[in-house]
DNA sequence: ATACATGCAAACACTTTGCAGCACA
DNA sequence: TGTGCTGCAAAGTGTTTGCATGTAT
């Protein structure tokens, strides 16, 4: 179970170290099929799993909607606007004390946590009052 | 745009409030459909999107997979299972602080948020040590 | 040489929608 | 009576997989 060198796998993970927005799968496909190289989009599914397993990019999963990836691998914060939809980061220390909060799930192992904001981006707000 | 109170709608919210471990629509329409009640999936899914509008159950996105539902309305958090992907209440008070530790945000409206912890359950801890 | 990776298309899981008929208010 | 609701099937998303072929090591 070696890991090759792939021009498609290169070629995914620049794409989303050049892309600072968040992207989602279809969106690094088309980014890369504009350029004229022959990719499908199985090919980013399954490079961007790879990718973020080795940990080299973020996977943020999104409910509702397409799941998105980050350059930044360091844990952070996103808010979804509901009305553009778009994702953006949220400047918020890690909270490592949240597990000390919870009660009573003394016989869980808790891995990790996410924390999704839901609002209204500042183009989205003025737009829509 | 008055809404009716039909017999499919009645039962969707009953089942929601009877079953107590976070149901997806999917469960939930099984849950019905055994009782030999003629009702299609489509309703199912309607009815859950009025319903957790209305305020009368809990919509929780869970991404990766099925939505679920919950009979409890009061905000709260949850932990999936990354073995069973079970979902489970998370006893932890609601973090109201939160939005104030937020940095450069200033401009976007921060509406609501959920956290979704992740990790194993006692039953998948003890199977898979 | 031989794993691993690729492109393609089909399958998959979850959810929404168009439509004709039905039923609550 | 009329609008809202239903069942059904089909379509819509986002993602994964089977398979034959290709390629990095």
């Amino acid at each position: 179970m070696k890991n090759r060198n792939t021009l498609q796998r290169r070629l995914v993970l620049e794409t989303v170290q050049r892309m600072h927005n968040h992207p989602t799968a279809d969106e690094i496909y088309r980014e890369i099929a504009a350029e004229n190289t022959l990719i499908s989009k199985a090919t980013v599914y399954r490079n961007l799993k790879i990718l973020s397993q080795q940990g080299e990019i973020q996977h943020i999963p999104i409910p509702d909607g397409a799941d998105c990836f980050d350059f930044n691998t360091i844990p952070h914060y996103h808010l979804e606007c509901r009305h553009c939809l778009r994702v953006f980061d949220v400047s918020m220390p890690y909270q490592t004390k949240l597990y000390d909060q919870i009660e009573g799930c003394e016989d869980f192992l808790i891995e990790s946590h996410d924390i999704l904001f839901r609002g209204l981006c500042p183009e989205c707000r003025a737009e829509t009052g």
